[in-house]
RNA sequence: ACGGGUAUGAUGAAAUUGGUAAACAUGCUGGAUUUAGGUUCCAGUGCCGUGAGGCUUGUGGGUUCGAGUCCCACUACCCGUACCA
């Protein structure tokens, strides 16, 4: 470090107090910050002890043993060009802090920590840059790595991954060849989303508002041949087993949300021209009430009929569907106040219940991707369908009774409010026993059945780039697409002179025809590489698994190492995620576990969510803004435990929260007066009695909060202790229990005065000792404060013995001439005694 | 539009089953120490009022001895989804 901290003495056992600008500390953002006092030396230390705890490996996890195993995840970062930020260390000084707890506990825990270094960034990075995209990761991975042991973190080194390692991936093309062989990869032609800029296409999860959630450039739709993951054929086990695993209910409900299960019905309409057109329905029960048909413009009835020459308005149609093809999802999702559509003429549906022949029309407001891409349409009792018939002049009959008049507005309730009429065997039911009385009358019939509809669609598993996993097929003219063997894998991605990707939507690798030029496996004749890669998510699909056996070159993790670190116990990571990696992972893992492969049939055990941190002004910390905070400038300032127990003090953490550069010192301070308190302390390893109450409590509280992730509250509980200990003394024994608490949430300083106070040599680190005891009969006092309120207003404190009854207390209540001055006068109507918090006593005029 | 969430001092925020609202921290004011700044320590700091006291958790109602917390209605902001038939 060229302009580094100022030089320390030693000071041990002394205050040194050394002044320093941070005009010296380096430049930028922290040039503004304000002259500040250093009370320990943090930066001498904080390395120091990270190097012990290298040294004694206390951090190593042991595949096995005696203890109960605790497995505590984050979501590994991508390694960014300008490295961490400061709302990185949120979510992992929160499971630093879980997991340092759970080793004191008695665990043996695991918490590794990894790169997740394949992506667009990088490669962009390397076009512009013209250096390796490995290069890129290297460096980048180096400084992050850095970064992150500066924090302290309790993370197993040795364990650490780099999903661009062939070692790696290897087993992510290994993960893939199953899934084609058990038929869940697949390779189809069909509209995708395609980002613009990024020259790319997009799995739906990855369009955000129309357009792409990386660059935000438009997304439009292409048709292209694109391998698939068949996460459909998961839906229903995606959605049912959430209910075994704890997380958060909000990340419940969006994935929920997200797969979108709805049960209804398809039934089958015939076309005046003889062919059958199959709608899906959640409400088979107004099938009398269908008055037209709505196919999606793409339908392909449509372009037969017009092949065929049937439609008599070929060329409008025709215009709507290009209309339709070239907007972008962000026109569509913008135009759709107002409906458009265009009546087929020529051709009409027949509702096969009443006979009638009914209109049959195109319109974007039906989607090709859900369903069977046509709808029959109820404009009774559907608000979309109601809108569009009253534009189109449809006819609205009214099928279900109980709402206001149809052709005013259209009654769509689905409980029991409404019942079936103009519906010959239907009439008098409910709607809830008309959906299923229908079905079943459908099945019958042979004209309809009971069916499940998800909204869920396959992903889209291959990107046009160059920096990811190769994708291990190979097409062959004569056998078509096939596998690698495994064991050719890894497929090593080849060096290419440009990683720019072309404008017909190829990727790079696709320039390199050395490479692409192969044999077939199957029959050994001429055959091509796949060009396209695999997507962001793929490594992130299953890394949690290799951390549990890294090193292992036989398999993907062994399956010991698989059978006792399963499943994660404690999964923290962003909202963002959740209906990507955390429904991706899933899917892989509930494969993983069909094959046998792994233990559970859920990957993490509980989920928990973190804020982000925003930046001074309250918005999102970004480069554009120029309001990111560096961790380094903080723990340059402060120290890295300063950082990391401001962070946690910031607010809730399940809340986004506003960095203050000024409120980092409150924890600075708080970690001044823990110094102070272990120089100044008495030289007795007992307890002393005039803390224990406040002490006992204190334990019980930061190892409830830590659970229950509250760790702004443990700390302020542990900043209200030294209050105590300053106002009272204390004395070794105190400050030993007090250092210990503090241990997960500022390891440096904790083990520095640990040693500091002679516990080192005999005990060892802080970090191995067992949590303190809490004892709950140091908790209660002999007395007790109360509150006093006349008429629910608070009047009075008194003092009562703790085991005072409630005669003893309302007396010495109504004793208080603070009191009595409101209870002059008026008679005792009532008192309400609550045990060791107050007394309400009411009183009325006499 | 629908689904979920949030609303408390100047600021970040606390507050078991309904039980002393504002813990803890920042900021600010005054004082002590200091050549001075910074640090440290002490006191004060929701609002109105000299005071006794009154008022106060987005707004309006309700239940209760007692409501930030429960119920009803409303407003604002945030997140998610986006015509899913």
């Amino acid at each position: 470090m060229k302009a580094g901290p100022p030089p320390f003495s030693s000071c041990q056992g002394g205050i040194l107090v050394i002044k320093c600008n941070s005009n010296n500390i380096r430049a930028g953002r922290s040039a503004q910050r304000e002259v500040y006092t250093l009370k320990y030396d943090f930066a001498s230390l904080e390395p120091k002890w990270q190097k012990r705890w290298e040294e004694a490996r206390v951090y190593a996890a042991q595949n096995g043993g005696e203890k109960p195993k605790f497995y505590g995840l984050v979501e590994f970062p991508y390694p960014s060009g300008q490295g961490l930020h400061v709302g990185h260390p949120r979510p992992y000084t929160a499971m630093d802090i879980i997991t340092r707890k759970k080793r004191m506990d008695g665990c043996n825990v695991l918490f590794p920590m990894g790169f997740d270094a394949f992506g667009l960034p990088t490669e962009n990075y390397a076009i512009k840059h013209h250096i390796h995209p490995a290069k890129v990761t290297r460096d980048n991975i180096a400084n992050f790595t850095s970064q992150l042991k500066m924090l302290g973190f309790g993370i197993d080194w040795e364990r650490v991954i780099d999903t661009t390692d062939p070692n790696y991936y290897k087993w992510t093309q290994w993960i893939f060849l199953q899934l084609y062989k058990h038929g869940l990869a697949y390779k189809a032609t069909m509209p995708v989303n395609w980002c613009t800029s990024c020259k790319c296409v997009l799995a739906n999860e990855e369009v955000v508002d129309g357009v792409c959630e990386r660059c935000g450039s438009p997304v439009i739709r292409k048709e292209k041949s694109q391998w698939m993951l068949k996460i459909t054929q998961y839906a229903q086990r995606l959605i049912d087993d959430l209910d075994e695993v704890d997380f958060v209910e909000r990340v419940k409900t969006q994935q929920r949300n997200w797969i979108g299960r709805s049960t209804g019905a398809e039934v089958t309409f015939r076309a005046t021209t003889g062919e059958e057109i199959v709608v899906f329905t959640t409400r088979p029960d107004t099938l009398f009430g269908a008055t037209y048909m709505v196919l999606s413009p793409e339908h392909s009835l449509v372009r037969g009929w017009l092949e065929q020459g049937k439609i008599a308005n070929g060329g409008q149609v025709e215009a709507y569907q290009q209309a339709a093809a070239s907007k972008s999802d962000l026109e569509r999702t913008e135009l759709n106040k107002e409906k458009t559509g265009v009546r087929l003429e020529g051709v009409a549906g027949v509702n096969p219940v009443t006979g009638k022949e009914i209109p049959i029309f195109i319109s974007d407001y039906v989607l090709s991707t859900y369903g069977t891409g046509a709808i029959m349409a109820v404009p009774a009792h559907d608000e979309r369908d109601w809108e569009f018939a009253k534009k189109f002049g449809c006819d609205i009959v009214e099928v279900v009774s109980g709402g206001e008049d149809v052709q005013q507005a259209p009654f769509t309730a689905k409980d029991d409010s409404g019942v079936l009429v103009n519906s010959v065997f239907l009439d008098g039911m409910t709607v809830k026993q008309a959906i299923p009385a229908m079905t079943q009358w459908l099945e019958e019939q042979g004209i309809g059945k009971g069916k499940v509809n998800f909204k869920l669609r396959d992903w889209v598993f291959s990107r046009q780039r160059y920096w990811g996993e190769p994708i291990p097929m190979v097409y062959c003219e004569t056998c078509g697409w096939q596998p690698l063997s495994e064991d050719q894998l890894p497929l090593v991605l080849p060096d290419v002179e440009s990683y720019e990707p072309t404008d017909d939507g190829q990727s790079p690798l696709s320039k390199m025809t050395d490479w692409v030029a192969t044999t077939c496996p199957c029959c050994g004749g001429p055959a091509r590489r796949e060009t396209d890669t695999m997507p962001q998510w793929a490594g992130s699909s299953w890394y949690f698994l290799r951390y549990m056996d890294p090193h292992n070159q036989e398999a993907l993790a062994s399956k010991e190492a698989l059978d006792y670190w399963s499943p994660v116990d404690w999964y923290n990571g962003g909202m963002e995620h959740t209906t990507l990696h955390l429904l991706y992972s899933r899917f892989w893992h509930k494969f993983l576990y069909d094959l046998g492969v792994v233990p559970t049939k859920e990957p993490y055990k509980k989920r928990t969510s973190h804020g982000m941190i925003l930046g001074e002004g309250g918005e999102k910390m970004s480069k554009s803004r120029g309001n990111v905070v560096n961790p380094n400038d903080i723990i340059a300032a402060y120290g890295a435990d300063t950082l990391r127990l401001y962070i946690m003090f910031i607010g809730d953490f399940e809340q986004a929260a506003v960095w203050s550069d000024n409120a980092v010192k409150g924890c600075k301070r708080f970690l001044d007066k823990v110094w102070n308190l272990a120089e100044s302390c008495q030289d007795s390893l007992e307890q002393s009695q005039d803390n224990a109450a406040a002490l006992h409590k204190c334990i019980k509280k930061v190892a409830d909060d830590i659970e229950s992730m509250k760790f702004n509250t443990a700390i302020a509980a542990m900043m209200s202790l030294v209050g105590d200990f300053q106002k009272n003394g204390c004395t070794k024994g105190d400050m030993k229990a007090l250092i210990t608490l503090l241990s997960p949430f500022a390891p440096h300083i904790a083990e520095e005065l640990w040693e500091m106070l002679g516990f080192y040599g005999a005990l060892g680190f802080v970090c191995q000792q067992p949590w303190p005891e809490y004892d709950e009969s140091k908790t209660v006092a002999s007395q007790i404060t109360m509150a006093v309120q006349v008429g629910g207003k608070l009047r009075s404190n008194i003092v009562v013995p703790a085991d005072a009854d409630n005669d003893a207390i309302v007396a010495a209540a109504l004793a208080d001439p603070k009191v009595q001055k409101f209870t002059d006068g008026m008679a005792l109507v009532k008192s309400i005694v609550v045990p060791g918090r107050l007394v309400n006593l009411i009183v009325k005029p006499q």
